[in-house]
DNA sequence: CTGAAAGCGCTTACAG
DNA sequence: CTGAAAGCGCTTACAG
């Protein structure tokens, strides 16, 4: 109470403690946790007792005590590289609403798409017990870092590979690139680029390699100029579309994520006079905002983005569970869950200029 | 290392504690935790040999048993509404920014601009002894709830009234509103339509506020059937936008948000055949990729997101500190930043047709 | 079924 | 300057 106690008293004010409950049920302090937790034999009178007790104190568990106790702490990290991506945010929410059902809370952390800042934030997760941790696409996937950390811990993966029995849910990425591309092809376009997110990233990877293998089956020669994926997408989609259009053998369709990227691509379109779908067509991976208004509307490469966070969440929530019943359990592990994609047709796709002349 | 001790060993397998520190610098546990905090006397071979120590064992405190012992955590906790709102991304990323700076970490939580969701999370949080809090716009802006809670942990508000002795960081909607509508009026329009957020959160009510003020000003009645702050504002913004531009006393000009609601606007005025600006003018509320990116380019009131999260946290910073220092500065606090709003004028805003005529 | 005790890993008065 | 001890709030074998 005195100001001067505050020094030595931190956290609340008189904080009622579970020692508190057991002394107003007449009880000892083992039996009040044994009752409050139902984790061990209590008479009935004991744990009535301790129950009123407990409503009268409106006791709450001090959760880091429980934690330092018990090595757990009913939260569950969430780590992803960018929280500005909506995509990103429909996941989360789609996580956290699964988790919470569960009796977990979730806590997010922004990687900003660096090693050393998701290593920090895993390792500040850890610390501070939380029971598992879902990851997205990050930097170096595979470092011996995640395997280890995923030894002791519940991990999985979104769109993101490692470790050989990790866990994880997979967006088919390569399909849909594939698909983007063979539509364009069956227009009769040949030269398609294909902006997006960094290769050395699974998304990224997947794609390419699903733009390729559509060329390759049509028996087109894939030109290395038109696939362009970088790391800090948004800076360099708008000067690299343009230089594309503005060459002679300039792309007659982009496939490109639907995010930052669209933009710089939309803009490069308008200020190089090329006009949607008349002079380039255009497909953009990951369905938003601005593909479904813009005018003409953007046909999409599109996946459920609640699938996606109820499936890691589920994931997570089974290999909680096993790493709690023992280490054995780590060779059953790496349960997997694939997502399709599928393609919404709008207005932004017509044949080429030149096969339409 | 068996299988079995798992049960009674939990967290991390054998992590190195302070005690093993002490042992190998051959000093006491107090003299280690010293040594290692600098918090007390310690000499020099001592602290020497600590280091050397804690380095060889690559020693890690743990913040678990920090926290329950000292009632601080080094993390602040940070609540938003809605976290798939990119402009939130933006402020949060400004927070952490400042934050990391500091040492502090940053978590994150979505309360999903439920009540019952943000008490969940905010005790979450202060029971796990975050540092201090950074509350966004939320439904019960000024519950006691928060105010007691700010009585024993450090708190600023972003957006939001609370508490007289509450910090924050607030935007000047008011003004934002208030030039956005006086541009229109000197255009010529006198229906003007605003869609804004929930009224009962202070930057709905403070555009509100503008709007009307503007009006007033000119002498132009404000009709409240062009009035519309709902809390789900996607979900209405479409069919409200839908039918104000079917009465025959449509609206010549529009204010809206511009995340979610710009696009519902957008959606009834291409479906109406009305076309911007010839026949309707727009001002958004909010700036972002759609009204940069859209055909014409929509004209915004825009603010500063990351000056925004970068004084949030800065507050908090300071806030914290006098926390730490006693009770008694409390009446202290009650720090305040405003942040003025900028008009980007583009191509959506026109006289109205009738002025044209 | 119950209580007393140990211990999770740390920090901090308190004596020396 | 240093060590031994208490204690943050809890859970969990261990004897009764």
């Amino acid at each position: 109470m005195s100001s001067r106690t505050r020094t030595t008293s931190p956290a609340s004010p008189a904080r009622v403690t579970i020692r508190d409950v057991a002394r107003a049920a007449g009880v000892s302090l083992g039996t009040a946790s044994r009752a409050l937790n139902r984790s061990g034999p209590v008479s009935d009178a004991a744990l009535q007792a301790v129950e009123r007790a407990a409503k009268a104190l409106a006791y709450a568990p001090d959760p880091i005590a429980q934690s330092l106790r018990t090595g757990t702490s009913g939260v569950v990290g969430l780590l992803v590289s960018d929280l500005a991506n909506p995509l990103y945010a429909r996941i989360i929410t789609a996580v956290e609403i699964r988790l919470q059902r569960e009796g977990y809370a979730m806590v997010v952390g922004n990687t900003h798409n660096s090693k050393a800042q998701e290593e920090l934030m895993v390792d500040l997760f850890r610390r501070r017990r939380v029971d598992g941790l879902i990851l997205g696409p990050c930097e170096a996937e595979r470092s011996e870092y995640l395997d280890q950390v995923s030894r002791d811990l519940a991990v999985v993966a979104m769109d993101r590979d490692f470790g050989e029995h990790g866990s994880g849910v997979h967006v088919d990425h390569f399909r849909g690139a594939y698909e983007a591309c063979r539509y364009l092809l069956d227009l009769g376009h040949t030269r398609i680029a294909l902006m997006t997110s960094d290769a050395a990233l699974r998304p990224g990877r997947e794609r390419i390699h699903g733009y390729r293998a559509a060329l390759q089956e049509r028996g087109v020669a894939v030109d290395q100029a038109l696939v362009r994926s970088s790391r800090s997408a948004m800076d360099f989609s708008f000067s690299d579309a343009l230089a594309l259009l503005s060459a002679k053998d300039r792309p007659t369709a982009f496939i490109c994520l639907g995010t930052r990227i669209l933009s710089g691509v939309l803009q490069a379109t308008r200020q190089s006079g090329h006009r949607v779908p008349l002079d380039v067509s255009l497909i953009c991976v990951g369905d938003g905002d601005l593909p479904q208004l813009y005018s003409p509307a953007i046909t999409a490469v599109s996946w459920d983005l609640e699938a996606v966070g109820t499936a890691a969440a589920e994931i997570l929530l089974r290999a909680i569970g096993d790493h709690e019943a023992g280490a054995d359990t780590k060779a059953a592990a790496g349960q997997e869950v694939r997502l399709a994609t599928q393609m919404v047709l709008r207005e932004s796709c017509a044949p080429p200029p030149a096969a339409g002349a």
